[in-house]
Formats: C-alpha cells, structure tokens, sequence
DNA sequence: GTTACTGTACTAGCGATCTAGTACACCATG
DNA sequence: CATGGTGTACTAGATCGCTAGTACAGTAAC
C-alpha cells in the first residue's frame, strides 16, 4: 500500500489519505480483514502529524469502511469494498451532475455536453497512453 | 439585473456576484456599453460591504468584461458577451474533466460515463419543468 | 504485571481568506 | 468651483479550517 500526500496541495492531506485508501480498498489492495498502517506508523512516513491521519481513519470508520480494533489497529470491514466503489460511483456522480447543471444553464443541449465527453476522453486516455495515469490537483 | 446572494454560502460572497453578472452578461442582460450597478448600489441592496462588490468588479475587470469608467461607473465592454459565454464553456469544460478523470480512474468505460450524463440530464430536465430552473448549493 | 503497541480526546496555534471600515483620488454636473 | 456621484487602496477584524502537540485509555504479548 503505497501512499503520497502532497502538503502544498489545497485540498487537505487528511482528504488525500482517505482517498486513496478508499482507491486502494476499492482495488482490492488492503483486502478485507487486513490492518491498514497504524496512524504512528503512516504518519511517520508522510511526514505529518498522527491525528492527521488519525482523521482521515475516523472518516473512513464513519464510511464503514475501517472498523477499530484497539490495541490492534483498524480493520478493513468485509463490505469496505463495495463501499468504497460506492463512494467512488457517488463521487463520480456528482461530478457528472455539476456538469450537467452548468451546462443546461447555459443553455447546451444534451449533444453539446456528449461532445464535450467524448473529446476529454479522447485527451485522457491520448494522455494517459504517454506518461500514464498521472493526476493534476 | 436581478441579483441574489447567500452570505452563508460556503463559496464567498464576491464569487457568486462574479457568476451572476457573467451568466448575465453572457444572456445579454447587461448590454455592453451600459453601466453596471454602482459598487454602493448593489452593496446596499445585496446588504454587503461596497468592497465586497468592488472585489467582484476587479475580477470582471481582470476578464475584460468590465471596464472601469472612472466618475461614471463601470461598463460592460463590447468583447463581454463573447468572454462571459467563452467563461462559462470553460468552466463546463473543467467540471467535465473533472468527472471523466475521476471516471477513468475508477475503470468506467466511456459508455459507463455517457449513461451517467444522460441519466443526470433527464432527472434535471423533468425537475426542471416541475419546478423550474432551481439551484442548490 | 509490565511493556509496547494501538487509537482518541482535548487544546492550541498557525495560516489563509473573506468581509468590513475608512480615507482617498477621480469625474460629471450644476 | 463645489457637490455628489464613481471606483480604489489600505488596514483591520473576524472567522474558519487544518495541523500539530500532549496526554490519556485500551489491548496484546511477554
């Protein structure tokens, strides 16, 4: 289980741990039943403060998707990752909807909004082809 | 040029003035050549500091879609309608990107993405027409 | 029981951001 | 020129969120 966090990023590094724990969990890569890194531990090799990734654990708990064990650590739940696809599904969604609101009120139409699918699409996976799945925040 | 604002909105006050006169703008509402409402004006009205709307103004005026007519007020330029609309295709266009990243993140496949787009576009469409053009936040 | 590990609660500080207050510079109008 | 309108610069206050420090509570292993 490999994790990175970037501390100059806007978006919170505690969300940033969740996030890829709930990618990770989704691929299946801390499977159901395993401990994922203790808080001392991860936040040794991030290089932040414990109770930051003791926060993105609690979110994750509250998703259902760890579970504490104490004295032991936090488990990944056996539903964690239909969860975690879930929330991904979810995220996803929202995205979409954004979009498509913004669009409709400017007054696309639903073929404008296609278009515009297909050609970033194309760009990511033109993309992606060259230097791989890399993302930009 | 109706103007409404939500001061307990997490996006900040000056953003969503911004937006407003942009999508106005973009539908002609303000012509170019005539003068937006005065920084006091509006500040009165939406019950905000004048700064407040100044800040909205700069930003307009960064875009090039206000010019500042020193004494007079500030007018919306002939380019405005072309930007306001180019503005808000750009934004479209980030919002799209967003969801396709996330999309092909999570292994959906381009069919996948257009399901969601036009499942998001018919549930808007019909609660559109119940109860109009309406937007949460 | 002791030790070493686990997560957690509470507090504090830092930093960024938004908003507001005040005073100033400029222009049109009479 | 005087007045009342315009935008603007500067400063200060207030709020909010993130991160870190510290101390505490529970469990496992020896």
């Amino acid at each position: 289980m490999l994790l990175t966090v970037r501390p100059d990023s806007p978006v919170p590094i505690y969300e940033q741990i969740a996030a890829q724990v709930v990618f990770g969990v989704a691929a299946g890569d801390p499977p159901p039943g395993d401990l994922v890194p203790s808080v001392r531990d991860l936040a040794q090799r991030l290089l932040v403060n414990p109770n930051t990734v003791a926060r993105a654990y609690q979110d994750l708990e509250r998703l259902g998707v760890l579970e504490t064990k104490r004295g032991r650590g936090m488990e990944v739940t056996a539903k964690a990752p239909a969860l975690c696809d879930a929330r991904r599904r979810e995220i996803i969604r929202d995205r979409v909807r954004d979009a498509v609101r913004e669009a409709a009120a400017s007054g696309l139409t639903a073929d404008d909004v296609q278009a515009l699918v297909d050609d970033e699409w194309a760009k990511l996976s033109s993309r992606g082809r060259r230097r791989g799945r890399e993302e930009r925040t």
